[in-house]
DNA sequence: GTCTATAAAAAGATAGAC
DNA sequence: GTCTATCTTTTTATAGAC
């Protein structure tokens, strides 16, 4: 076989990991469920990752990645404003997948929490790039309290994704993402 | 032994899985573990809970009374500004257990909906309770649109616990706070 | 009613055939 | 490099002595 191959299956298994910790959690998911997910037998996920923790990480690894795409993605609108709102939009168009299995940053990072491994430091600096992100745009609009405000915003995306998913909900999100659109408005 | 005993070991199980199960996280939570805590021998807590299942829900109830203390404290204040305020205070003032260990009952609530008994539902019941007394305020207040305010206002509050734990950051918690009061203020 | 010892099941990890 | 079979550990749950 060949080493693209190899990287193949394990950006596979990467991939899988993502989208099953994402609907099943850390804790309640197995090793079996990743590689079947993937289409790779049990026991050769230990030949791409020595342990549970690391294809976990790389699963965090990915899932940085594919934020850091969606950030780019954001960079097209005009205005720091429009930027913001398209986050938004996209946090709602999200809103069915959130009411089921919450916010897949969110969750990971609450789950890894609990961890004694170093795990949750993964997940805070993908998170916090985000935030940085989000912060980026406040100063762009001229605000001096740009830090605050992107915690804020990130804090309401967060705590409504919780409601959304503890009461399975996703109008909850819908509504208040109108109302987060009228405030970052209000703002300028 | 008398019913007084019997008991007094039920709600000292149920006391301490409310203090485990925040700390360790249901999944990672054994039933040795929380014997331990409760210093009640292990094979013994099968005599008072069928299964882990039945220890947890007793748990929920537990944290849901101590909710619903903290709710019959917060009536105290005049006005529903002040109320509200005063949970927020409340909140505040646990931001050091939260930058550790998040909010009890949204690591709870995040972590019950993984899982495929109905326990999800119980906790949704006992955050219920809470969102209906944010709302019943501001209705007290006049607003038409005390919902939609209620909602945003435990988001917010729930995304900060998320983020502070993420971060170990008890400071995000009292500028969100700050920022909470200003506009709590700014509705009247 | 209380507790110890142990069974049963699940999941992570490894050895070794191919 | 790939995969099967199996070992080990952990944790839930039960049987039965006291």
């Amino acid at each position: 076989m060949t080493n693209s191959t190899r990287a193949g299956k394990r950006e596979r298994l990467a991939g899988a990991a993502v989208r099953v910790l994402h609907e099943q959690g850390v804790e309640k998911t197995t090793l079996a469920d990743i590689a079947r997910a993937a289409d790779v037998p049990v026991g050769n996920v230990y030949y791409y990752f020595k342990t549970k923790d690391q294809l976990i990480e790389a699963a965090i690894e990915a899932h940085g990645h594919e934020l850091d795409s969606m950030i780019e993605a954001l960079e097209r609108p005009a205005t720091p404003q429009e930027r913001l709102k398209a986050l938004l939009r996209g946090w709602i168009g999200h809103s069915d997948l959130t009411a089921r299995y919450g916010c897949p940053t969110g969750t990971l990072a609450s789950e890894l929490d609990k961890r004694d491994d170093g795990l949750d430091r993964a997940i805070a600096k993908v998170m916090g790039r985000l935030l940085d992100w989000v912060e980026a745009q406040f100063a762009a609009m001229g605000r001096q309290d740009a830090r605050e405000l992107a915690v804020a915003l990130f804090a309401s995306y967060q705590g409504i994704a919780l409601l959304t998913n503890t009461f399975r909900d996703p109008g909850l999100m819908a509504m208040e993402g109108r109302r987060l659109e009228r405030w970052i408005d209000s703002l300028s």
